[in-house]
DNA sequence: TAGTCGCTACTTTAGGACCT
DNA sequence: AGGTCCTAAAGTAGCGACTA
């Protein structure tokens, strides 16, 4: 095994494509593409496939893409051991999923009061659909998902959902929007939602 | 609707630099 | 000398915009 090729195959995967993989790891897209070549042919089967303009991985890139995220994690626990000389692997893993929808500010604030513990947790977070996170939390993958909206009522796995915070929801429009569909902003204001129905909203 | 063009992403090939 | 890693150049393929 080159753990350096395998660096570079984890890379891919995470900037989400050989070129912008290149750009961070200041290589040629060339130069990645064949030394995941050759990660493919020690491991002896295809890791990558192309999708339109872009690469995905085989269910065997998926795999090694599992075991990659922990040996990379791993190291760079090492390398915060040395340098605070606290051993995270002494310290308990929060894994947390964190829905798509879900804004990273939101999820950070969710979060914040574990990191104030005085042992605080060492936090394993991992982005996803939450249909895919719910799965990973059925399997003990994951301990805690953060989404937006309440585990479905006809989920067949059982799982608690608590209300951690409300947010509001704000709709900007320019002034002249309001005018071409007939609207004052002091009518649009107390007509909300109902005011929507006429405004042209992405 | 089909053909063309330009752009982007990726692969292949050839060859150079460096290290053991 | 041979292996590894890298780049430049050329080629392949997908995608969107444009046009007849």
């Amino acid at each position: 095994m080159n753990y350096k090729h395998l660096h570079y195959f984890w890379t891919v995967l995470r900037a989400g494509g050989i070129v912008r993989a290149s750009e961070q790891l200041h290589l040629t897209p060339q130069t990645l593409s064949g030394q995941i070549k050759q990660l493919e042919e020690r491991i002896g089967q295809p890791l990558l496939r192309k999708v339109g303009r872009g690469v995905e991985p085989t269910d065997a890139g998926r795999l090694v893409m599992r075991y990659a995220d922990d040996i990379f994690a791993l190291g760079a626990s090492m390398q915060e051991a040395l340098a605070t000389g606290r051993d995270a692997r002494r310290t308990a893993v929060l894994r947390v999923g964190i829905a798509d929808s879900v804004p990273k500010a939101v999820a950070f604030h969710v979060l914040e009061p574990a990191m104030a513990l005085p042992e605080p947790p060492r936090l394993a977070c991992h982005e996803g659909g939450l249909t895919g996170l719910l799965g990973e939390l059925a399997v003990h993958r994951l301990d805690l998902v953060v989404s937006d909206v309440p585990a479905p009522v006809n989920l067949s796995v059982r799982v608690y959902t608590h209300l951690l915070g409300r947010t509001g929801v704000a709709f900007f429009a320019a002034p002249r929007l309001l005018q071409a569909t007939g609207w004052t902003l002091r009518r649009a204001r107390s007509a909300f939602p109902a005011c929507l129905a006429d405004m042209p909203l992405l």
